[in-house]
DNA sequence: GCTTTGTGTAGGGTATATACTACATTTTGT
DNA sequence: ACAAAATGTAGTATATACCCTACACAAAGC
């Protein structure tokens, strides 16, 4: 079985640390990992561990599905602005 | 930056396969990976990529976040029952 | 009883997530 | 314009996710 059934996210990473002016040293240090692993997510897209990304979910205080696609996020804007868009909160967990 | 900040989590994975009576080899091969692969993120939790989450949680039909927590799952009967309980459907996206 | 199917455990192999260093380039602040 | 901070890229190194095989045990079906 050497299927290797990979599958394309995205992830809003950047967004969010321009956003609340987070570098990526910063955010590294946080998740504790390397900041070019930061570098790493944001540009390649690589498959990084549900452990980070449930840490990086956690420090931005969003869930992981807040975080986290398999489809392209909209701007932004288009979602929190919309009337009625469901808050997707996730309970802010300590690092 | 040795520091390894690794996370625990849970999943609802042997819970979701038991009410839909699937099992781990039917599981493994929709999702594209080795049966014991299954067994270890079941019994041990260790720590899968993110890729394999979402795999996993599209062939469920469910968001990550209705799969995989931070904290451990309450009984799925105390959730669904509770009135006014929030649909957490995700887009299901073709494997 | 036997056979099948699901599961748990163990050991060895490969790919890749992540660490780390170093340097170039871009952006930001003064 | 200069300095500092933030990024991007490149290369090597290590840990571990995941593969695969094999065998023991339990439950279910014949």
């Amino acid at each position: 079985m050497t299927s290797t059934k990979e599958v394309e996210f995205y992830n809003r990473l950047k967004l969010l640390r321009t956003e609340r002016s987070v570098s990526r040293k910063e955010l590294a240090e946080a998740v504790g990992v390397h900041p070019q692993t930061i570098g790493y997510i944001e540009r390649r897209q690589y498959n990084l561990s549900l452990s980070l990304a449930f840490r990086l979910a956690s420090y931005f205080g969003l869930s992981l599905d807040a975080v986290f696609s398999q489809r392209p996020f909209e701007p932004l804007s288009n979602e929190t602005l919309r009337a009625g868009a469901s808050q997707k909160q996730a309970d802010p967990v300590e690092l």
